[in-house]
RNA sequence: GCCCUCGUAGCUCAAUGGAUAGAGCAGGAGCCUUCUAAGCUCCCUAUAAAGGUUCGAUUCCUUUCGAGGGUACCA
């Protein structure tokens, strides 16, 4: 409708993609346009006579007839509108007939989301946790309007990092511990590593040896960076699934290694290599951005390097799409380096994005840090939320199948991370992740669910007519049905997963208020009562298809 | 110092440059012999500060203050 709306007014006033808003007050009307308040200026005319000629010309405009209901003049030069029910009937048969129809408008886009791409051989905590629900969620809509998306974990298997592992295992390392539970005992190595560090600094040039050795193709080394890295995949494996997350590719760091030197020798072709301090790095100075290191005193390659050598490799071998890197804010710099220099080498870096989020803080507002050791994992938040649901479940007598509370409790933790905008930092606390009520995950499982029984109970109607549709609350959530599909497309285009949980969470909030005002299987209209479960209907479809965006699995019954 | 985020109600967050800044939680008052009370209805409280652009600024620009992150051999 708003469409229809914009493009009449395109058409009535010659603006190219005018404004329409949906008032917050009823008494402006279902929709709202302050183009003429625009226009006034450059037309050097009294925006009330602009908008008087405007609403006149819509009430009166032939390919509007039985659509627009009145159009109101507002001070200081707003035009309101109100359409007629036929109108919102007419959308709903649509909606009935073909289902939601997202606006394909990036039909024939294609797009690499690189997200979660998990560290070998390190917990995966609750910041983990959110990169890869957002992007997750992010490839869903990217699809759903059309983009045909290629899914990429790329894992952190390679680095210094790995040689403290291996200093560690060779120290202290207990192979019954790493057989019986390989993530576990691989992480309190490395939680050991920096203990013992901080008393013997001289560990940390042993760890930047053992990567060299590594790097440098030890075979020792090498069996046990593949045995450490595939039993770290394993470990990731149960949490992807009840994520819903899913990869195309898991090409991590190491499998840049051949590529490697092709980038130095192509920096030193162009003349942006400099040794410093014993180092290789590209000045960055006309960007007035700090030094980049690309190469270490011993050798070793660098994050950067390696992100260079991927981006080379993604700018060969996918011409065409879009690359999306889904990675924490604290990495700006690192992109912010990554993209300058791919400028300096004349790639085509602008098809490149970080799409940055804010961090999971701790409780304290800092840093979560694996180092100290202490971090809560993204299991142990869906586990606890699991257990609180089952709780609630027990309490209210009910029973209902362990794939429902599942899908609640992890839908109610995609959905407190999905919600907010994603540059926001966000402190941890489970009074967040375990959010039962309100503007929640299981608030939409429980509008869900209370459709899903009252269309079950209302049994098969074939035959019907919207016209009986008539009261205002009606007619409110027919608009909210038809501002999914733009919604879906904002967020797209925006990459912004709040703003479908947003819209959500209006739907279902007008849902519940309709159910609880209106009688529907009650109504003593035959007609009527068919009409209003048709109604909901559409609302219980349109809500399983936001949620699915969102990763939640919607259940028949909470 | 410089760079990236951010600053809205007691707390956690919304608001494609639009009208009287919305929610949830917490607090207060109601609603289950009636379609799922994880629900509904009502009440209470806010744009860090100062300038600028604009018919109109929470939104854009500048400065100040405050928080988190980053700032060459971690990722």
């Amino acid at each position: 409708m708003q469409e229809l709306l914009a493009r009449a007014i395109s058409r009535l006033t010659g603006v190219e993609n005018p404004t329409v808003t949906v008032p917050d007050l009823a008494e402006h009307g279902h929709f709202a346009t302050p183009v003429a308040l625009q226009l006034a200026k450059e037309r050097k005319a009294n925006p009330m006579g602009i908008a008087a000629e405007l609403s006149v010309s819509l009430v009166g405009d032939p390919e509007l007839e039985g659509i627009v209901l009145n159009a109101e003049v507002a001070a200081p030069g707003f035009v309101n509108i109100r359409l007629t029910p036929q109108a919102h009937h007419r959308v709903l048969q649509e909606i009935i007939d073909r289902g939601q129809q997202v606006f394909q408008s990036r039909l024939g886009e294609k797009a690499i989301v690189e997200y979660s791409s998990v560290n070998v051989a390190k917990p995966i905590h609750v910041g983990h946790l959110r990169n890869t629900v957002l992007g997750a969620s992010i490839a869903r809509l990217l699809e759903a309007t059309g983009t045909e998306v290629t899914r990429w974990n790329y894992l952190g298997d390679w680095g210094t990092q790995f040689g403290k592992v291996v200093v560690a295992y060779q120290r202290w390392g207990n192979e019954e511990q790493l057989k019986a539970d390989p993530l576990t005992e691989l992480v309190s190595l490395y939680v050991r590593f920096h203990e013992e560090a901080k008393a013997d600094a001289s560990l940390e040039d042993e760890a930047r040896a053992m990567f060299l050795r590594l790097e440098q193709g030890d075979d020792e080394v090498r069996a046990l960076w593949q045995r450490f890295r595939d039993a770290s995949v394993d470990a990731a494996m149960p949490l992807y699934e009840q994520l819903g997350a899913r990869f195309d590719t898991w090409d991590g760091e190491a499998s840049l290694e051949g590529d490697l030197q092709g980038i130095i020798d192509e920096l030193s072709a162009k003349g942006l290599l400099e040794e410093s301090e014993g180092a290789r790095v590209v000045k960055l100075e006309e960007e007035k951005l700090p030094v980049a290191l690309i190469q270490k005193t011993d050798g070793a390659s660098l994050y950067l390097t390696r992100d260079l050598a991927l981006l080379k490799r993604r700018l060969t071998r996918y011409p065409d799409h879009r690359i999306l890197y889904v990675v924490a804010n604290e990495q700006a710099l690192n992109f912010q380096q990554l993209f300058a220099i791919a400028k300096r080498l004349g790639w085509p870096v602008e098809r490149a994005v970080h799409v940055k989020y804010g961090l999971v803080l701790s409780g304290d507002g800092k840093k979560l840090s694996t180092r100290e050791g202490r971090v809560v994992t993204a299991q142990e938040v869906l586990d606890e939320a699991a257990s609180r649901v089952a709780d609630i479940v027990k309490e209210r007598g009910d029973d209902i199948p362990a794939e429902s509370v599942t899908a609640i409790a992890t839908g109610a933790v995609s959905y407190a991370l999905l919600k907010d905008q994603r540059t926001s930092d966000i402190p941890f606390s489970w009074e967040r992740l375990l959010d039962f009520g309100g503007d929640s995950g299981p608030y939409l499982q429980y509008t869900y669910a209370r459709l899903a029984s009252l269309i079950e109970k209302s049994g098969n109607v074939s035959a019907f007519t919207l016209d009986p549709l008539d009261d205002p609350r009606e007619l409110e959530l027919i608009r909210t049905l038809d501002q999914y599909a733009p919604t879906v497309s904002r967020a797209a285009a925006d990459l912004q997963t709040s703003h479908v949980a947003l819209y959500l969470y209006q739907l279902a909030s007008k849902v519940n208020g309709y159910y609880q005002a209106v009688p529907i299987l009650k109504d003593e209209h035959a007609a009527r009562q068919a009409a209003r479960v048709a109604l909901l209907k559409s609302a219980q479809q349109t809500l399983a298809s936001g949620m699915q965006l969102l990763g939640i699995s919607p259940v028949e019954r909470v």
